[in-house]
DNA sequence: CGAAATTTTGAACCGTTTCAACGGACGTGG
DNA sequence: CCACGTCCGTTGAAACGGTTCAAAATTTCG
């Protein structure tokens, strides 16, 4: 998942001589609390984050980047398409992630909200030119760019060479691992979203999620929410022991 | 593909207060022309490329992430592994390419030469010394990085959601427009680390190969390569026309 | 030249997809 | 408050693409 998220509440970071937020029109730059460190802590300040409908685009494949987004409240579903329709959701990004990092002319991918969400939008130029004034953030931003590298990594092996239970019971145990230390799970994604992330069909996670409930692995108490009973099942399961 | 190949031809750059390289004593930073730019280019010097015998293990996934290798010659993949074996090839690296630039403290995957290897290594402490003396240095890896996590993501969409033909005639376009204009491509890769790295068997990439073959698409003048004949044909394959 | 490794080819099998229908949650309007 | 339609998730049965198992063909290398 590109920008995984830090355990740390988002901060806004006050900027001067920063283009103003096209949103919100003030000067800064929000940054999770594994950014604020060192000089850039000088910059701290209060947060001033946007309002976004669910379903809203924040960023369309192939359209030119010029805007670097930060996530500050809810989830995102960055995705790709193929001409025909199938879509891979890349990954899911929430409170403190980045979007709009990879230094490319045009977006490599599409960005939606799940949900509402807050985020602060900056101007591409200027966010080179804050670069070039902070070398610790270039730092923190490779940093934050070789997490998602490895995550993708991570996820290649997912859907290259896991089966659809391996795939389902690895998903569950990433964000129940990023949803803090409850066995409770909140999945603010529908099946659908899951399935395109998973690289398989609505069917078969609903049967695989259904499959584990009934072994008694996990339960599902809401469409949106799960609960790891077994965790060591479910780990097992993930690393490809018996069904 | 982690650290795409740049054109240009990998040059070294003698740095001084760098450690001596483990392998031939001297104190270098070998990078590709694309990273000798601006402040780098009063470092330019000349090359001293450590031989590596094939199949020879450059990092091992877990291991601690103690060096940073630039490959100068020859093709290296880079892989992670399930317990039980079944292996994902998450790229391959080839002249120019870095590996391990990543920040975690363990490597992420293993990698290994494919055929005869050169390459220099460094050791970490004195990357990151270097880092810190040349900021422009670390915009260029973060660019790099962001090819590395944009080709990463192309590769997520295949392994998801593209069929096996599809698959197969992705990759050999990517190869053919890596390895120069001609319509002839040189395999570096066996079957196996096709199959591996396409997220396929050996048997199916075979089959592909043969189907295509037979189509007239291409042709297999030697098992290490291979020559697009109708590059048409071959990008409607790419993306989803009829067999 | 001969043995081992790799690639190709064939046939049966199987996990996932596809197609189809059902069920439940939610929101709207009567 | 309930009827109704829509959306989403679940469940079932059949079909398919790719895998698995097996063996022949080709290449590589000592």
């Amino acid at each position: 998942m590109p920008s995984s998220a830090a355990s740390a509440v988002p901060v806004c970071l006050p900027v001067e001589g920063l283009d103003p937020c096209g949103h919100c029109g003030a000067r800064h730059l929000s940054v999770c609390g594994a950014l604020a460190e060192e000089g850039l802590r000088r910059l701290a300040g209060l947060a001033h984050p946007v309002e976004v409908a669910a379903d809203a685009v924040l960023m369309r494949e192939g359209d030119p980047a010029d805007q670097l987004i930060n996530i500050t409240a809810g989830a995102v579903r960055v995705s790709k398409l193929l001409a025909d329709g199938r879509r891979q959701i890349v990954g899911f990004l929430f409170a403190g992630d980045f979007l709009g990092l990879a230094s490319g002319e045009t977006y490599p991918f599409s960005a939606e909200a799940i949900g509402p969400v807050s985020v602060c939008r900056f101007r591409r130029a200027a966010y080179r030119g804050l670069l070039a004034e902070l070398p610790a953030l270039e730092g923190a931003l490779l940093d934050r760019s070789s997490d998602d590298l490895r995550a993708a990594q991570n996820h290649m092996l997912l859907l290259g060479r896991k089966t659809a239970t391996e795939r389902v019971a690895s998903f569950l145990l990433d964000v129940s691992r990023r949803s803090g230390e409850g066995s409770a799970i909140e999945l603010p994604m529908s099946r659908a979203e899951i399935a395109d992330y998973l690289g398989l069909t609505i069917e078969t996670v609903s049967r695989t999620l259904t499959r584990m409930k009934t072994a008694g692995v996990i339960s599902l108490p809401g469409l949106r929410s799960a609960r790891v009973e077994r965790p060591d099942r479910l780990a097992a399961l993930a690393s490809g022991e018996a069904p």
